[in-house]
DNA sequence: GCAAATGCCTGATCAAAGTCAGATAAATAA
DNA sequence: TTATTTATCTGACTTTGATCAGGCATTTGC
């Protein structure tokens, strides 16, 4: 334990110099650090000032001056809120865009440098850094609600799909399709299709579609591999069983099959029990679960 | 790889927090950050004023106020190198190690912390940070001679001697006693004992021991596990290569194992060839190379 | 021996970031 | 309605960190 101590705080120092090294990149186009931050906060659609106060952890005071020096560069446009004229949203000019892209490519920049000290093995350092990332965000984790064809849900379906064939072997990758064909299946208001975001960072997805006026059955609960063991999955799960009760549903089915024994387990812990399969292959297991 | 770069972003945004929250939790001790990180390089022994501004990349007009900020707080106290009467040394007085000794508290204090977060598995969180910080700190690695019978140089040895025990399974671990029962042989001007240092944590030994005038036998050469795939081998084994030519001998051996295969495929491609048997179990292979 | 370089100190100045006490306007509760 | 709360803005101020030019004592190179 001692010993991991010294590991901690020789992470901690060799990841200062990164950050360090980042920001002082960052300078490099004439705008303090503050500035540069809360613009990389802002979106063409329109940010709420308050949204960004919180993420930064900012005095109202100080980040009033930061906006209003971003907008005397005309890289951003500020609007009050009009259902509430208290708030005032800052949305990005053309101009702020094209500020934005040069962020982008200055960071894009030094994570290709930071890559390429990788060595032989940059997956591994990537894999590592999800890691850390997903264990220091893990209070951070946010339910959301999304739609089943939006780009981040149908990666979220990839990777799911992806890792059912290497624990299935008799499953074969072009016998799942995507996008899903039923999308309207897992909206409102008888579906849902819940993200679980780590930053901006797809952690998992679980979703919900109906069977009948009662009944709905879970479908595709998946957690990223580098967010395993933090009871993401748990959550997922008992998010969209509140979700089917809140949708009036009484019961609850779902099929899966053998070889995932971590949901297994973590299903049956949770309550639910062995019913007649009502699907087929590649279903080997069905459960229910009454509300 | 696009999504590789999104990832390293989380990253850093998720150690950012991290950082600032280890650096707004050292501000507790009314003093501004610069002191504390100043005061935190300060040894009991006296730490060169050079070596403090190589370290945190300070300005000397800094630094200098820095130090006399902290002299007047009677945490440490200048005194000029007698070699060379330009520079001074810092040293921590009795009051200015209690200091540390809180900062070290609240440091050990909020790894704890974060290793909580961790959930099941903190060891594979450690692995991680230690994976990032190796590849980090990779250009700052140092090669130190050090004595056998040094606290560090042990612990690389029980690491040493843990792993030959997992690769060799007719070996037990009380079969190699510690510490070594020549450490003499391992000192100059006969031989050396190098370790590899990536901030204050050692990431790999070698070491270096007379046969007769002309013949050095390479000893125990290691790598953490955490710091493998980045060239380290190697440079012990060109350093210690070097060196053994600097104190005269024209000759090496080195007796391995077939398990070890890493190593083996490292000696070979450096240009070292089989030689008849010199030593007796765990040995199963031997080799040797001109210099 | 002397010029140049080195290591540290001093004083002046600056920008960035943060703090705090009101001011203002809008929304909300009583 | 009126009082209170909320969201933001403004102005005054402070601390921290950083930069720069010059000074002084010492060491080094020739």
């Amino acid at each position: 334990m001692l010993d991991n101590i010294a590991r901690l705080r020789r992470f901690n120092r060799a990841v200062t110099r990164e950050v360090g090294a980042l920001d002082h990149s960052y300078l490099g186009r004439g705008r303090p650090l503050g500035a540069a931050r809360v613009l990389q906060l802002i979106t063409v659609q329109g940010t709420d000032v308050a949204d960004i106060r919180a993420k930064l952890a900012l005095d109202s005071g100080l980040l009033s001056r930061l906006l209003r020096s971003l907008e005397s560069e005309h890289l951003i446009k500020l609007a009050t809120d009009p259902a509430d004229r208290r708030r005032r949203s800052a949305q990005l000019t053309p101009a702020g865009e094209a500020e934005m892209q040069a962020y982008n490519a200055i960071g894009y920049a030094r994570a290709t440098q930071t890559l390429a000290r990788a060595g032989k093995h940059p997956q591994a350092l990537i894999d590592a850094m999800d890691l850390i990332a997903t264990t220091l965000l893990r209070d951070q984790l946010e339910l959301r609600d999304a739609d089943a064809s939006d780009p981040a849900a149908i990666a979220c379906l990839d990777a799911y799909y992806h890792l059912l064939c290497e624990k299935i072997p008799s499953l074969s990758r072009d016998m799942l399709t995507l996008p899903l064909s039923d999308p309207e299946a897992y909206r409102p208001p008888h579906g849902a299709f819940l993200i679980a975001w780590s930053d901006d960072l797809p952690a998992g997805t679980v979703s919900l579609r109906p069977l009948d006026k009662t009944t709905a059955e879970v479908k595709r609960l998946w957690v990223d591999p580098s967010a395993r063991g933090q009871g993401i999955a748990r959550r997922l799960m008992h998010a969209i069983e509140a979700r089917a009760k809140s949708l009036g549903y009484t019961h609850l089915k779902l099929d899966t099959n053998a070889a995932l024994t971590e949901a297994i387990t973590l299903y049956r812990r949770d309550g639910w029990h062995d019913i007649p399969a009502y699907t087929s292959f590649p279903a080997t297991l069905w459960l229910g679960k009454t509300l």
